[in-house]
DNA sequence: CGTTCGATGCACT
DNA sequence: GTGCATCGAACGT
């Protein structure tokens, strides 16, 4: 079998110790696939009445362009896709089936329609109050949660992860430069990652844009098995 | 392990 | 009226 690279430390930027840096308007202004990429290992940050939350970002899809058929922005503007319009670095929030709310980044810029669905996160802060939300009644959930939630399947799949993460509709088209909800650079491992397709849509499921980290348990739908994997940082699909 | 299927609300045609 | 960028329970193998 293939050699496992050791997993890549990320890339000569930062140390573990060093202050945590939110990421800036420019980081997102970028092509999207190398945003996603780019993406894994930073932490998401919600800072909410309820308490802090946030988790270490280990599986993500891209959705680009009028022309990809899977985007929001297929059909051309619309009220809804609004956001996919606009200002890089800000919230693309989307109701789903009736039940779960759907947490993006913008990308690319201004007039460029591309942003990036986080899918699962490892938990860091606020796991209490993370379980508090996902068990919570009323609200729309598709059935009773019946046992303990494990603490890394917390925010694992975009549904869960918006819910544990307080993350609603309210929070669409707020900046991601701001002190409320943001992604910071903590030096945290990225680990090895991979890409496959996206998950769970009809159209556009040949385009190999989901980006995760092998190997997490965090992660949703299929992975590679580790062994299989071998850059620690894959090159761009 | 695997597949099937219902819940549920909104944007869009 | 149709179709979802989902989830988890229930069942089959």
């Amino acid at each position: 079998m293939a050699a496992v690279r050791s997993s890549g430390s990320a890339r000569g930027r930062r140390g573990p110790g060093e202050t945590p840096q939110t990421l800036a308007r420019a980081f997102y202004a970028r092509p999207t696939l190398t945003v996603a990429r780019d993406l894994i290992g930073k932490v998401l940050v919600h800072r909410s009445p309820a308490g802090v939350t946030s988790g270490r970002i280990v599986e993500v899809e891209a959705y680009i362009g009028e022309d990809d058929p899977a985007c929001h922005a297929a059909p051309g503007p619309t009220r809804r896709n609004e956001p996919l319009y606009g200002e890089p670095g800000h919230v693309y929030v989307y109701f789903n089936y009736g039940m779960h709310d759907m947490f993006n980044v913008v990308t690319e810029r201004r007039g460029k329609p591309a942003a990036i669905l986080v899918r699962a996160l490892e938990p860091l802060d606020g796991l209490e109050v993370m379980e508090q939300r996902r068990l919570a009644a009323g609200g729309r959930q598709p059935a009773a949660p019946r046992r303990a939630i494990p603490p890394g399947h917390l925010c694992r799949g975009p549904g869960n992860l918006a819910r544990a993460m307080g993350i609603t509709l309210a929070d669409n088209r707020l900046d991601l430069c701001g002190p409320e909800l943001f992604i910071e650079d903590r030096g945290l491992d990225v680990g090895q990652v991979a890409w496959s397709p996206r998950i769970g849509i009809r159209v556009g499921a040949d385009r190999p844009w989901r980006c995760y980290v092998v190997g997490s348990r965090a992660v949703s739908g299929p992975t590679a098995s580790p062994a299989s994997v071998r850059s620690s940082s894959a090159a761009l699909p």
